[in-house]
DNA sequence: AAACACGTCAACCGCTTGCTG
DNA sequence: CCAGCAAGCGGTTGACGTGTT
């Protein structure tokens, strides 16, 4: 598949250019998303469709949040990565504004650390221990737990976003948006009951994943 | 001030999934 | 039904920044 973009072209790797992201942002602004494996053709942009891509969803999209976790996305992370795993782009769907590699970085960064790893994965990197060993038994550090009321209203930081991603819209057509028990609400109650929620949301996340609005098979 | 260790995060890679002809 | 392709996902790598000695 994608082997088709190793192709021994001159194909830039590494960290994007400003100049770079400025084409690539123009391009996506006038030919729309998708059709990655051409834009490097039609763009100029000496970079894989892949890369394009990634870029694009990570950092030029709009609406992306950047800078540092409130304490509620923590929360959120912590127990959405204990009911879900590590479904990078299931989390962040319910987190707006963030990416999926935002979010499987600050869970290996910040929260992997802590003792927390639900599944633990092959994580025997031989140089640099930049995954930490950890207990597998308990995925979340009480603290995190129990200051699950969500606190003060992440200083008005979700106002201005706008719900664009086709996931997020097929989840919010599927009653699964701001409203959704897996996401803070106002009232400043926001809880629920972890164990009650694995088999309703298993089939709640399948269902999501695969749309209930023709986006499925 | 320099060298080293460590932490963070952007980007790459390989695999899987879904769509289309 | 099958093959080929594009897109998506999660794991991993490596560059860079910062802290420590």
């Amino acid at each position: 598949m994608e082997k088709k973009e190793l192709k021994p072209r001159l194909l830039r790797k590494g960290l994007w250019k400003p100049e770079e992201d400025l084409i690539l942002k123009k391009y996506v602004e006038t030919h729309g998303e998708g059709n990655w494996a051409t834009v490097s053709q039609k763009s100029g942009l000496m970079r894989g469709g892949k890369s394009c891509r990634l870029r694009w969803k990570n950092y030029l999209r709009p609406n992306i949040k950047r800078g540092r976790m409130s304490d509620e996305e923590k929360d959120l992370i912590i127990r959405l990565h204990k009911l879900l795993g590590n479904r990078w782009s299931l989390i962040a769907g319910r987190l707006p504004g963030r990416t999926d590699n935002e979010v499987k970085n600050f869970w290996n960064t910040h929260l992997n650390k802590k003792g927390s790893r639900a599944k633990p994965t092959n994580i025997n990197r031989n140089n640099k221990n930049k995954l930490h060993q950890l207990p597998p038994s308990h995925p979340i550090d009480g603290e995190s737990l129990a200051n699950t009321s969500g606190g003060p209203e992440v200083d008005g930081r979700e106002e201005d976003i706008t719900f664009t991603s086709p996931r997020v819209e097929a989840a919010k057509s599927f009653n699964y948006g701001p409203k959704s028990p897996l996401l803070p609400t106002n009232d400043a109650s926001f809880f629920y009951d972890d164990e009650t929620f694995i088999p309703i949301l298993d089939s709640f996340v399948l269902f999501g994943t695969y749309g209930s609005n023709g986006e499925g098979p």
